[in-house]
Order: structure tokens, then sequence, then C-alpha cells
DNA sequence: GTCTATAAAAAGATAGAC
DNA sequence: GTCTATCTTTTTATAGAC
């Protein structure tokens, strides 16, 4: 996101560091109920010096939300675009996913919150990033369903306990927390596989090339996962 | 809850609508970004006549917590003492809890976002029967760990899931929609307990008796559920 | 780049007439 | 019970000095 001409080089740096604070705030008293004078306090910037970097609040929200989605998308469209099956593809994925909400908990709670607070075209943009996040999940979940490894079913609904399983840990997950996104994507993903009809023994095949392959990625310096988990 | 006297007889049923009026506003663009005077246009009253019935913006927000969350605790806490397996009565359970958050759905979006506005003592008090829930749904989940009719786990995880799978599906259920609460409860009911390890047979039984009995409890005019479903 | 001062609107809440 | 007018505080945002 390239800023026009004429601010220092550590404008960038200094406006996602108040980006991140801004979710801070926000994330913990909610974007309306949080005032810029509240984030000036935060950032220890006077008003006019708080408005040379983030022009808005809402142009805010909108980098709080961005500094989320775009890698997520990314990331997640780089694995299923993998040449293995749908069911590696999807443990990955759900690895994959509650990594950017473990590491992003201020983001996420922003995300899932104030997006409603998004006008015109900024709304517009995070509701379709929404949708093709989900119709990436359906895809797969369809796949699985076609390759005979878990039983037809509505894929819409598939898809929507998939997503209410692992967007909705954001509200009791903490910082310091019992359990890793590696941990929660291993209980996740047994729970839907199984709830879904899959073998155990096919879950645990697939649980198995899933974390390979994501010790590999992560041990790579170019990991796909890089701009996700190391936004 | 009732009032101090002097006021007339139709001032309960009032308040209770300018309450439900509140969810649906709060509900739509948010506690703390809708104004009270948003409120008085959509309710027809000038400020004066609207503060004689709330009395605080904050003492709203209790209310529309409490129109969910009271009944909830009640018809949950009813199904939790029946003498039936725990299997059967997490089903009930889980359609219980669909039901209300189904037709209920401004006041829950309230409930799940902005809980946080809520200061001190009524806020204590929210959190509280938030546990008080939660805690129930562990008993259960762990009884029928105990009677072995799922596979022993972490039962906090497994209360997690549950607790995942069902309350986050106010965030895409609409008023017209195509799944029933009893509809939901059956899938996501038989997708965490094969995905906890339940025989499918088990699943089939559970969900046969869990029907017949909601069924028998609906027909009967003090139902359990009443309160919950038709608060 | 950062500040202070200030604008202009809107917030929650109350007073007092009717 | 309901209204209008008003109080007080706070809001987002800008202007202009440094």
């Amino acid at each position: 996101m390239p800023r026009p001409p004429g601010h220092g080089p550590g404008f960038e740096q200094r406006r996602q560091e108040i980006i991140d604070e801004a979710a801070r705030l926000f994330g913990e008293r909610g974007y309306a109920a949080t005032g810029v004078s509240d984030l000036c306090s935060a950032v220890r910037l006077g008003k006019g010096a708080l408005y040379y970097y983030i022009g808005s609040k809402e142009k805010l929200l909108v980098a709080i939300q961005n500094r989320v989605l775009e890698p997520l998308l990314l990331s997640t469209g780089r694995i299923a675009g993998l040449d293995v099956s749908a069911m590696v593809r999807l443990r990955m994925l759900s690895e994959n996913l509650l990594s950017v909400i473990l590491s992003h908990l201020p983001h996420i709670w922003v995300y899932e919150h104030d997006y409603r607070h998004l006008t015109g075209d900024n709304r517009t943009q995070v509701v379709r990033q929404r949708r093709q996040f989900e119709s990436m999940v359906r895809s797969l979940l369809q796949e699985a369903m076609e390759a005979g490894d878990i039983a037809e079913a509505d894929p819409r609904l598939a898809t929507l306990q998939f997503l209410n399983l692992h967007n909705h840990t954001y509200q009791w997950a903490r910082a310091s927390q019992p359990w890793s996104a590696s941990e929660l994507s291993t209980a996740y993903f047994r729970t839907l596989m199984l709830g879904f009809g899959a073998k155990a023994s096919a879950v645990e095949r697939a649980e198995a090339t899933a974390t390979t392959l994501l010790n590999r990625l992560d041990a790579a310096t170019a990991s796909p996962f890089a701009p996700a988990v190391a936004i």
C-alpha cells in the first residue's frame, strides 16, 4: 500500500505502529467507543500529528482489516493450489487460519466486530474478500466429498460449520493460551472430518501429511505462510 | 423484573417494546454508534419520554442481555436436570440454544458484541451467567465421556468446540433462513458427537430420543422451553 | 513532523412546561 | 406521559504556529 510522495522514510513504519496500536484499542473498547483522542494518548502524539499519519478514523479501520485479510487470502490461495488431497489442504488451511487469528487477536476482534462501520466501497471490498475466503473453504469441502473422503452433504452447511468452529476462536483465545494454532487445528480438523463421516485412518493420514508439509514450509525462508504468520 | 410503583399499567409493555427496538438498532449499528436520538426517532418518542422508560442507555443494554440470558439459563438448567442420558440432554440443550439464538438474533448480536460496554456489577453479572451456561455444557460433556459415549479428551476444549459451533451462528443466520433450529441442531450435534468419537448408532439413538422429548414438550402448554422459545 | 487552539457537530442526560 | 429547550461533555477533524 504505497503512500503518496512527500513523506519521510520513517513514515510507513510509524504508520504501521499506529495501526497496530489502534487495533489493540479498538479491539478492547470497540471502534465506535474509542476516541481519536484515546489513540493520541496511546501513541503519544497530538491530534495534528496523528491525522498526518492516518488521514481519517475510517481509513484506520480499513488498514486494520487489510493487515489481516490480504495476507490471509494470499496464503490460503497458495494452500488451495497445492498438489495434495483436499483433506490435506483443508488441514493446512485450518492451521494457517488459526495462526493468523491467534497471532493477530486484536485485528481479528476488530475485523469480526466493526466491519459494519465501513462505508461504501470500503465495506463492499471487505465483504468481497470475506466471500472469497469462504468460497475457497467450500470448494475444498466439495472436493473432499467428491473424492469420497467425507460423506456427501450440503456443502454450504459444512462450510458454515467449518467457519463457525474456527472463526469463533477469537472470542476466548488469549495471548497466553494453553493451545497453539497447531494443537487447535489438530482438534478442530479431527472433529470436523470425523463429524462429516471421514474414516479415522484417513484423518490421521491427512494430519501426518499436512504436519510434515507445514514443518517443511516453516523451515524454508520463503514460506507461503510467512506473509500470514509474520505479517 | 418489577418496576418501582408510580407507573401506569401500560408501562412495562411499552418498555419491552422499546427494549426490543433498541436491540434491533444496537444489533444493526452497534451499541456505541447508536445515539439515544436514533432510538427516539425509531420509537417515536422525545428524549424526555424515552428516558422516562429506560433510565439510562446502559440500563437498556442490561435489559437486552437479560431478556435472552435469563430464559436461556432457566431452560438449560431444566434440560440439564432431566433424567435421560447426557447425550440426549446435549442434543436438547443444543436445539434450545439455537432456538433462542435464531428467534432473538438482534439480542444475541448485542450480547455477543457489546457486553464489554457494561460497567461494574452489570458486567460482572453477565460474565457470571456466561460462565454458568458454559459450565453446564462442560458437565454434560464430561458425563458423556464418563459414560463412554464419547472418547475421553480435554473437556475444556470439547466445550469450546461446542460453543464455537453454536455461538457463531448469529453471524450468518438471517430471519429468512434455509435451516431451522432443529435442522441446525441435528447437523451440529452429529458433527460434534461423531467428531468426539461417538458411534453413529449412539448418535442416531440420542437424536431420536431427544426429538421425541422435544416434540412432547412443545405440545405441552407448560413447556420447559416456552420461556426460552417464546420470551 | 508535531504542537495548541478551535471549529462544528453530536453525544448522554436533565429541567420544566404542558 | 410527552414535549421542547438546554446543559455539559465529547466527538471527528482542521488551521496555523513552530
